[in-house]
DNA sequence: TCAATATATCAATGTTTATTTATATATTTA
DNA sequence: TAAATATATAAATAAACATTGATATATTGA
């Protein structure tokens, strides 16, 4: 059986998921690019916290980045993302349902 | 397109994934149930260190556990599980990848 | 029952992280 | 150039988290 990578570097990308407000805002970008102030109007977050997420996101590369004057527009960077957060959901789904099921 | 669904339980296990120690203890255990102590010998980790990691990875549900004597056997929960750290680390290469080609 | 072995837990410590409030920076228009 | 808009950043704060050294708990055999 083949082993991942680099392990930091996982946990890294982990980490990067594992808020559920960043989660939240990497899941909307999904859906197509947004400034930051549609962010901050859609979820309802504060327009500081927004951006220190987003920050961590680019740091991770989950997110790519555009400017167009004074807007600044992201967007998930691969569709992958998507998938590997499908399979955690599902992984989770399925723990849960063999617990309960002891 | 279909969303994930409970984004705190997402966040839970990807907070559950992103320590690299844990990450280790995790796949070690993908080869099949081990003591606590082979653990702590196999991967150089203090005792208290290595329970303290095996009890989150109880928490999130990503070990079983069974006990035999004084010796409590761990073994990961689910194969879908490798299967995801997989997909994060061929994500992680992509977008690595991705990036030092711009 | 006691001693030995295995492992969980406790307490202390330092580091990391999310959030808020305030301010700095960047871009555009009048 | 100044004002308005968009967004990044700074600083403070509280909470969460990983690790270590010490101790408590569980199991077994003599």
């Amino acid at each position: 059986m083949e082993q991942p990578g680099h392990l930091p570097t996982l946990a890294f990308l982990a980490k990067s998921l594992a808020d559920e407000n960043r989660l939240r805002i990497l899941l909307s970008l999904g859906n197509g690019k947004k400034s930051v102030s549609a962010i901050v109007q859609e979820l309802q977050l504060s327009q500081p916290l927004v951006s220190h997420h987003l920050k961590e996101l680019r740091r991770s590369l989950l997110v790519r980045v555009e400017r167009q004057g004074p807007f600044i527009y992201y967007e998930m960077s691969d569709p992958r993302i998507v998938e590997i957060l499908k399979a955690l959901d599902n992984l989770a789904t399925g723990l849960l349902a063999a617990r309960t099921t002891f």
